[in-house]
DNA sequence: GGAAACCTGACACCAAGCTGACACGGAGGG
DNA sequence: CCCTCCGTGTCAGCTTGGTGTCAGGTTTCC
């Protein structure tokens, strides 16, 4: 998942970044609206998380904009206790929780994981395809009569590919998803963990294929 | 489509437009930041292609106004090396991509039509004629029963050929929409690359029409 | 009939992709 | 505090398949 953290204080910042990025997620952190504006404009996030007091706005008004725009990324409102006056009025404007600070770390985890299964973007989380199903919350991945615990990477590459059979994904657009800016990473590590899921894959009827000078797609033999 | 071309020099923005327009696109021309404000203003675009060294600006500082006004014309920034200190700064601004001068037109309009579908803006990747679907996505060609995955080649070649049913295209036309100016190819490789295609093709309603001295066109028998 | 334009099977080249090995670093345990 | 384990990304050498050229054949047109 990719998540977009808009918050100025820097320490919380880095700590619900560390926090997130434990589980595997790439969290994209602005410190504050011109800089999210970009963020968005740019990419596709799985999930917004954004404080209300910024030093160039008001977070609201962000929300308010992004909602016109036809952008319906879950978002998560911080907000410290003085602010709330009324909570009501954040849900209206199109946000789908909120939360008070300080921010307890597991609450924000179970708040997004039940923001998401509310938005059904993936639902049940068992995802399946031919005669192998993979269960995203879990990370497990049933593959013939195994049973493949993921690791984050493997997860989230894996993630990418089964939300689309079929669909090419170039090897730039996958450095994309599965690393945040920051991070500057070779193509040849997504070869590397295209090989990794291949070896998981092997003997079932579901294979990553590889279209040269374009990208890999999933497929169903 | 309808493109803003923002580019103080005049040689090069003139071979870009001619080069636009052949594709049937609508390119208006600004040669300074005031007139590109004045048409974003009075104009809807479909694409913006910005040069960054303008001489009454910056045109960082555009991209940023036109973001921050909520304006999200997807825009591909035009760039000297010397100028390209950050790739990641580019693009936090807003761009969607960027390009190093000196252009090359294969690459410009590729990068286009990429920035297009990524956009969604040009509705389905799907396009049809006669009896055959292309995926231009995915890269793959239903022809009759068989579903084929063009090489990267190919599909650039048949992408322009779909794109205009019964226009006909001359060879060297077609070396310039293919290949990059530094890739000193004979107009042979057309031949082949026709010949290819219409292997694919074989058994289907649609076929690759030679029109002896003037070049190929693609059409439904 | 000859020349120019076009077609095509074969081929060699090289960049894209694959993979085993390794180095690095954080986590956790002793 | 050190040691080990494990996940991760890089690297170098290797493999492979797409690519453009070429040579010889075929078609078209004057």
């Amino acid at each position: 998942m990719r998540f977009l953290l808009i918050e100025d204080n820097v320490p919380l910042a880095g700590a619900v970044v560390d926090r997130l990025s434990l589980d595997g997620h790439v969290v994209d952190h602005a410190g504050d609206l011109e800089t999210a504006r970009d963020y968005v404009a740019t990419t596709s996030y799985d999930m917004i998380l954004l404080d209300i007091m910024l030093p160039d706005g008001d977070g609201s008004s962000f929300l308010t904009h992004l909602r016109l725009t036809e952008n319906r990324t879950p978002t998560i409102v911080l907000t410290a206790r003085s602010e709330v006056s009324d909570r009501i009025s954040l849900l209206d404007l199109g946000a789908d929780d909120y939360m008070v600070k300080p921010i307890d770390f597991a609450e924000l985890e179970a708040r997004c994981r039940a923001v998401l299964r509310r938005r059904g973007s993936s639902a049940s989380s068992v995802l399946s395809l031919g005669a192998i199903r993979f269960d995203a919350a879990s990370g497990v991945l049933h593959a013939g009569s195994e049973d493949i615990q993921l690791r984050t990477r493997e997860l989230r590459l894996f993630e990418v590919l089964i939300n689309a059979p079929g669909m090419i994904f170039s090897k730039p657009a996958l450095v994309d998803r599965l690393f945040s800016y920051d991070e500057d990473v070779s193509e040849n590590a997504i070869e590397v963990y295209v090989a990794r899921l291949r070896k998981h894959l092997a003997g079932s009827d579901v294979t990553i294929t590889t279209v040269r000078g374009l990208g890999y797609k999933l497929e169903q033999t």
